[in-house]
DNA sequence: ACGCTCGACATTTTT
DNA sequence: TGTCGAGCGT
């Protein structure tokens, strides 16, 4: 056996001991901050200098291709270019690699599609309106969520068809789903989901295929482990079966994926799977200060199950938390971009070390308006993606045309866009032969004559499936994809419209699809044999999460999901209110409120150093003003860490704004009793959360009230947020709409009330 | 068949 | 506040 390398001196006793764990499986409870990857990229290029595995014997998963890439990087410093071999990437990518060699064999082709959310939404809504179903009164996102949530629980059709139907929605979802999946195979199109159950559906099938990849991996590592569903267990405990060198590394308290059907029994229960499994707990914190990990300590204590471990820190106490407590959103985004740059200059930090974390990505509209006119840079991470911009899907969608001609889905995407006579009419007579038939409508396109519609159609028609017809021929003849991308852009008359249509709009649609041309180009310099297939699945797989970059030096915002295993200097979480963070329930699901709390952990120990909350009072949503109660959590956080902006403690500063003139008209307010109704020991334990003090008096005859809207001869609109002081010395702090919150003493401020 | 206007409805979180 | 689909006029 060679000799140990140096760099497992970089790292602590339990750190060493995951490292070097041989044979067998291994459980690696990592807490937050707790060098995780680090000891994942550790031991990878340990096994592989000690020569335990060649690097492609080796199976590492994971959840983003952030991560993956950024592992892969790491290991490479470790044991240089032989990492490149490695199966490293995210579930999805490395089974959908595996599914290209073996489609066949489960009645795919190799070019098969890969749908996204919106595609399979799309053919759901589609496959509604065929059977009569009218997609208004059933909702397609609804069904859809319910077939995702039946496939990752490994439930066919058949047997939810059996078994869990009890009410006439189960009845509906049980009927489009059988048709749903013939669909998606009809049109040689998997899902996200698929992706993860068609490699268990093929491993099943043919004994010798999971031999084959049993035997390939000598080991497989899995980061985030608590996050994996159903299918993901399933598929990775076949895979491990032979060897058992399965070592899975996760933190039960940063489980915050269950809507996508991760079961944090996983983690929980694998010293059940696995009698014989080494479990080695990651305890020491190197991140954050001491009073940022209490105040994480004390929010995931509030719930009940989770793995027994203490992160302890050698780090600084460092400053207390500071609660910003502000009017609305606008005047929330204005707060804390005073701060980032108070802090820049008293601290001497960079853009760069700020990160906005919130619940929705909605959310940064606000802090995007703000920054751009206070000029502070700042990265949007997240939100809708690049690829998920129609433009991009549009011509993503002609692409995929041409080699996987059978997909109906794209095909009726892009047949009339840009629009050339092939309207509803004629979709609806063509979609209904090649139902009869049981042809694609491709193959009903080609012979267009045949089916009965009206000739100016029927004319276009030939000349689309002529155009698609030379631009598969360029293909076959190894054009290059950027040639034929750029052909198709011009013929099939799409960049015309959209210089035609000359708005901003397009103008900005033609800028994505030239991002688009030199995303392709890159495809083709960095892959020598670069095929169209390999490039649309790889990019079916990419999310705009990918895109972060942490050397830029600019103000990082992101949903708090999305924030998941970075780390920042300074944090500000903000939008700390009932019924966002937590998040108010949906459809009638009920919130996991244990899964908010995490969530709200995983937000606090991405902090090194400062830590800010913030809440607002007032909240616009789909354009009305709401009144907003501030989060339970902060009244679970310690009180020994958080303070006010003024130094005061929390629990005092009582919620009176919301609770006042407008307490009968607030619509969580419901809500909020209902859970303490439920919970009595909240209101026990937080005397703060449930009074009802009036501060404002509310004389007649004074106009100038909180609330009301008024004008400034100098300052413009704005509305008064508070009142304090009596007789002459009354003063009102207005938030003015262009100039932000001001202090005005009443008797001398030319202040009017308007409306 | 197309394009415009109006009204309904939506915001969790992601591969 | 924004997007999307239905309905209407051309």
């Amino acid at each position: 056996m060679p000799q140990e390398p140096d760099f497992i001196h970089d790292l602590n006793k339990q750190q060493q001991r995951a490292v070097r764990h041989g044979e067998g499986p291994l459980l690696i409870v990592a807490g937050a901050g707790s060098g995780k990857t680090r000891v994942l990229t550790y031991r990878i290029a340990y096994l592989i200098q000690q020569q335990k595995a060649t690097p492609n014997e080796i199976l590492a998963l994971t959840f983003t291709n952030k991560a993956a890439t950024e592992m892969k990087e790491r290991i490479g410093e470790l044991i240089g270019d032989q990492a490149r071999r490695l199966w490293m990437g995210t579930f999805h990518s490395v089974f959908s690699k595996i599914l290209r060699y073996e489609a066949e064999k489960i009645g795919f082709n190799s070019d098969y599609s890969i749908y996204d959310t919106d595609d399979s939404k799309n053919a759901i809504k589609q496959i509604l309106r065929e059977n009569s179903y009218d997609p208004k009164e059933i909702k397609p996102r609804i069904l859809q969520r319910r077939i995702s949530d039946a496939k990752n629980e490994l439930i066919h059709p058949g047997q939810y068809n059996e078994k869990f139907v009890h009410s006439t929605l189960d009845e509906i979802t049980a009927t489009i789903y059988d048709i749903y999946v013939q669909r998606l195979k009809h049109n040689n199109a998997m899902d996200f989901d698929d992706l993860l159950i068609k490699p268990i559906e093929l491993f099943n099938k043919y004994d010798e295929v999971l031999a084959k990849y049993q035997d390939r991996f000598k080991y497989i590592l899995i980061d985030e482990y608590q996050d994996t569903n159903h299918a993901q267990y399933t598929v990775t405990n076949m895979l491990a079966e032979k060897y058992k060198n399965l070592c899975v590394v996760g933190d039960d308290a940063q489980s915050i994926y269950s809507f996508r059907g991760a079961d944090i029994r996983n983690i929980l229960d694998f010293k059940n799977d696995y009698e014989d499994a080494v479990k080695i707990p990651l305890e020491q914190n190197y991140r954050s200060t001491k009073a940022i990990l209490k105040a994480a300590d004390s929010i995931i204590k509030k719930n009940d199950s989770q793995l027994d471990k203490t992160l302890w820190t050698d780090n600084d106490t460092g400053d207390m938390i500071t609660v910003l407590d502000n009017y609305d959103e606008r005047d929330e985004a204005n707060r804390v971009a005073d701060y980032i740059q108070k802090l820049k200059r008293r601290k001497g930090y960079d853009f760069g070390d700020f990160a906005i974390l919130y619940r929705t990505n909605y959310q940064s509209r606000v802090f995007e308006e703000t920054f751009r006119r206070k000029g502070i840079t700042y990265q949007l991470v997240g939100g809708l993606s690049f690829y998920q911009r129609k433009e991009i899907k549009d011509v993503l969608a002609y692409l995929t045309l041409l080699i996987n001609p059978h997909d109906d889905t794209n095909l009726r995407r892009i047949i009339n866009e840009p629009s050339r006579g092939i309207g509803n009419k004629s979709m609806q007579g063509l979609m209904l032969r090649a139902r009869e038939t049981g042809q694609s409508l491709w193959e009903i396109l080609k012979n267009v004559e045949e089916a009965d519609i009206y000739t100016p159609a029927e004319n276009s028609v030939k000349d689309f499936v002529a155009m698609i017809n030379e631009l598969k021929r360029d293909l076959a003849n190894g054009k290059k994809l950027i040639d034929v991308t750029k052909k198709l852009l011009e013929k099939s008359g799409y960049m015309k419209s959209l210089v035609e249509e000359n708005s901003p709009k397009s103008m900005t649609r033609r800028e994505n699809i030239l991002e688009l041309e030199n995303a392709i180009s890159y495809f083709e310099k960095d892959n020598a044999n670069a095929t169209l297939s390999a490039f649309l699945q790889e990019i079916s797989l990419i999310t705009d999460t990918d895109k972060y970059d942490e050397d830029k030096p600019a103000v990082t915002m992101m949903t708090v999901h999305a924030a998941k295993g970075l780390e920042f200097p300074a944090v500000f979480v903000v939008g700390l209110e009932e019924e966002l963070f937590p998040v108010g329930s949906r459809d009638n699901e009920e919130v996991n409120i244990e899964e908010e709390r995490r969530l709200f952990y995983v937000a606090i120990t991405r902090a090194q150093q400062d830590l800010f909350f913030s809440h607002c009072r007032s909240r616009y949503k789909y354009g009305e003003e709401q009144r907003k109660k501030r989060s339970r959590f902060l009244d679970e956080v310690s009180s020994d860490v958080v303070r006010t902006e003024t130094g005061a403690s929390i629990k005092q500063n009582d919620n009176a704004f919301s609770s006042s003139k407008n307490s009968n008209q607030n619509n969580n307010s419901g809500n909020h009793v209902e859970y303490d109704r439920q919970k009595p020991q909240y209101n026990k334990n937080n005397k703060s959360s449930g009074g009802t003090k009036i501060h404002y008096d509310n004389p007649d005859g004074d106009p100038f009230q909180v609330g009301a809207q008024v004008e400034h001869n100098v300052f413009g609109p704005g509305k008064i947020i508070s009142r304090s002081g009596q007789g002459e010395k009354t003063k009102v702090v207005v938030f003015f709409k262009d100039r932000g919150r001001k202090t005005l003493m009443l008797r001398a401020a030319k202040l009017e009330v308007v409306g």
